[in-house]
DNA sequence: CTGGGGTCTT
DNA sequence: AAGACCC
């Protein structure tokens, strides 16, 4: 018996959520001064709202929204100050290590300051075997691998939170589900109590998505903002029957928005399509475009395929494998990993940027501000509590002898081995009087003094060290001329952590998903997929639910309705092209997808 | 008069 | 050292 064949690319056995704090700047002044929250209230660097609160975008305000435009609009609007980024650095860390102490198998990725991905994958399935399925609406999930009465009861044969599709028919209406659904019901679940944990015990709502991959589990969450978590539902894979929920949810996104497809990459696909330069925003939106090209668009287009898109967007700093990367996103195959938490992140930096800095004793007075701040960061985020040498320490019972003992026991997590100079100049004024305004950086690095890491010598005399010995020199390098230098931005960084022996370098060593080449590692497992159901095996949970297609059920199509294939002439209804379209294509790799 | 950070790749 | 990407 010949089975219908189609390529699939989709690897669903992750179930991934993806945590974004709500307005995380005004949050973090809201918990400290819980007054704001009624407020329409904004947090400013320079001339912009970096971001606020609902009450305020309520009245019309925006993130990065200009301040003079953010006052007009709404005139008692409260305003703090928040360029100094310490206290959102904290906050970070510290709910970042709230919501890791989730996850059993340390994958728990850090994007920014306010966004978590965890693949709870094991939490998940380890809790689908202890279901009773005769008895799923008693359900106990536990959160502990160790104790089992550590938890919380809910109803396994619902979804918590909202699911994609909207009209997704629910399996306590239908009865039965089939195993990836009810992965995404206990993932749904264990999210929705993280993010009640995480209100309840550090005050801070979240958006939150759930999926099987990084990319679906982040855009989902977008549908219910703030405080609302989404799931993308099975069917996840396109078919014969028409197109999966995740090929129908990404179809309709705007290109720019897809997370790996930047500014420059956007321009170019939206150029292609269009058959013209794409006009884009000049407001302060990035990446802003006023020409919508969806996904579907480009997935649509006739000539689209890897290597048509290689030739398309490879150019000067694009990565090798572009086209089939991108080829990827536009269907929704997402088979990077969530990575393991890192001990010590991989660079510190501090900046300023300025109207003007154009002469050498501000200059000075700027490179010693960023300097002694640097020093400080690099004391607070790499260096630890040294492990106790000897049982005596534990043992120490006087609190002075103590917090002696703590000062001088304090060891460098990471020796970082790079100093870094960034500055951005600015473009002198043109012929006519008017200046370009440009973004672009240059830098200068050198080794890092190892003064730097004395701990018996002042933050303040260290950076005037680190001036004065270092760099001075770099910004001579980069800037030989005595003046007629303006500077809009510097940048001091220590980078090339050269990790402490003994500190292994993540929880649990590296991710190994990284270390190969997304190409070389997908390609490999390039098979096609059945894709009739197999037969129900055994258990009633294995019974598929094949009513909640992201399509309306009960259009009838015409004759006049069907499309024909332009490659083999076929007739068949639109819906159902989307699928038979992929015939045609070059395959995108595939594995199989049984979730047993 | 477009922030202050980060990541990775070439 | 620069350029892409992310927030």
């Amino acid at each position: 018996m010949e089975k219908s064949r189609v390529p699939s690319a989709r690897k669903d056995g992750r179930v991934i959520i993806h945590f974004d704090y709500d307005c995380f700047y005004a949050s973090v002044f809201e918990a400290q001064t819980p007054a704001l929250k009624s407020l329409p209230f904004a947090v400013q660097q320079k001339q912009i709202i970096v971001t606020c609160n609902y009450e305020a975008r309520r009245r019309g305000l925006y993130k990065l929204q200009l301040i003079r435009d953010a006052r007009r609009m709404c005139p008692d609007v409260v305003i703090e100050l928040g360029e100094d980024i310490s206290r959102f650095r904290d906050a970070s860390k510290e709910l970042y290590s709230f919501l890791k102490a989730f996850s059993w198998s340390g994958k728990v990725e850090r994007l920014g300051f306010d966004e978590v991905w965890l693949d709870v994958s094991d939490i998940v399935d380890y809790n689908r075997q202890l279901l009773n399925r005769h008895d799923l609406a008693q359900s106990f999930f536990q959160t502990s691998r160790d104790d089992p009465m550590e938890g919380f009861s809910f109803n396994a044969s619902k979804l918590a939170g909202h699911p994609y599709p909207q009209n997704y028919k629910r399996a306590d209406v239908t009865g039965v589900v089939d195993d990836l659904t009810m992965r995404m019901f206990l993932g749904s679940h264990l999210a929705q109590h993280m993010r009640h944990q995480l209100e309840e015990q550090k005050g801070y709502t979240s958006t939150v998505g759930i999926g099987t991959t990084k990319l679906l589990s982040k855009l989902v969450g977008n549908l219910n903002k703030p405080k609302g978590q989404t799931t993308v539902m099975p069917p996840l894979d396109s078919s014969i029957d028409g197109p999966g929920n995740a090929q129908a949810f990404l179809d309709r996104h705007e290109i720019g928005k897809i997370p790996g497809i930047g500014f420059k990459l956007a321009q170019k696909l939206r150029d292609f399509i269009l058959q013209r330069p794409a006009a884009f925003d000049t407001g302060l939106v990035y990446g802003g475009t006023k020409e919508n090209v969806t996904i579907a668009d480009i997935r649509g287009h006739a000539e689209v395929n890897p290597e048509m898109l290689e030739r398309l967007l490879s150019g000067p700093g694009s990565p090798y494998g572009i086209g089939y990367k991108v080829w990827c996103l536009l269907h929704g195959v997402d088979d990077t990993e969530v990575s393991q938490a890192k001990a010590v992140p991989s660079q510190i930096s501090i900046e300023d940027s300025y109207i003007r800095l154009d002469t050498m004793p501000e200059l000075l007075q700027e490179l010693d501000a960023l300097a002694k701040s640097l020093v400080s960061r690099m004391r607070v985020d790499l260096l630890v509590e040294e492990e106790s040498a000897s049982k005596e320490d534990d043992l120490r019972s006087e609190p002075v002898d103590r917090a002696l003992h703590q000062v001088t026991s304090k060891k460098w997590l990471a020796h970082p081995k790079t100093l870094r100079l960034t500055t951005r100049p600015r473009l002198p004024l043109q012929p006519d009087g008017t200046r370009i305004r440009s973004f672009k950086r240059i830098s200068h690095s050198a080794p890092l003094p190892n003064f730097i890491f004395g701990l018996s010598e002042s933050v303040d005399s260290l950076a005037e060290r680190l001036v004065r010995e270092a760099l001075i020199g770099m910004f001579r390098k980069l800037h030989p001329e005595k003046s007629g230098w303006n500077l809009s931005l510097v940048n001091l960084a220590v980078t090339n952590m050269a990790e402490t022996a003994g500190e292994s370098k993540t929880a649990k060593g590296r991710d190994i998903g990284n270390m190969f080449k997304r190409q070389d590692d997908v390609l490999k497992d390039f098979q096609v997929r059945e894709v009739s159901p197999s037969p129900a095996e055994g258990s009633e949970l294995e019974t598929q639910v094949v009513t909640g297609g992201g399509w309306d059920e009960d259009v009838e199509l015409g004759d006049d309705d069907l499309e024909c294939c332009g490659d083999c002439g076929t007739r068949m209804p639109p819906f159902a092209m989307v699928a038979h379209r992929r015939f045609h294509l070059p395959a995108v790799p595939a594995l199989q997808n049984h979730c047993t």
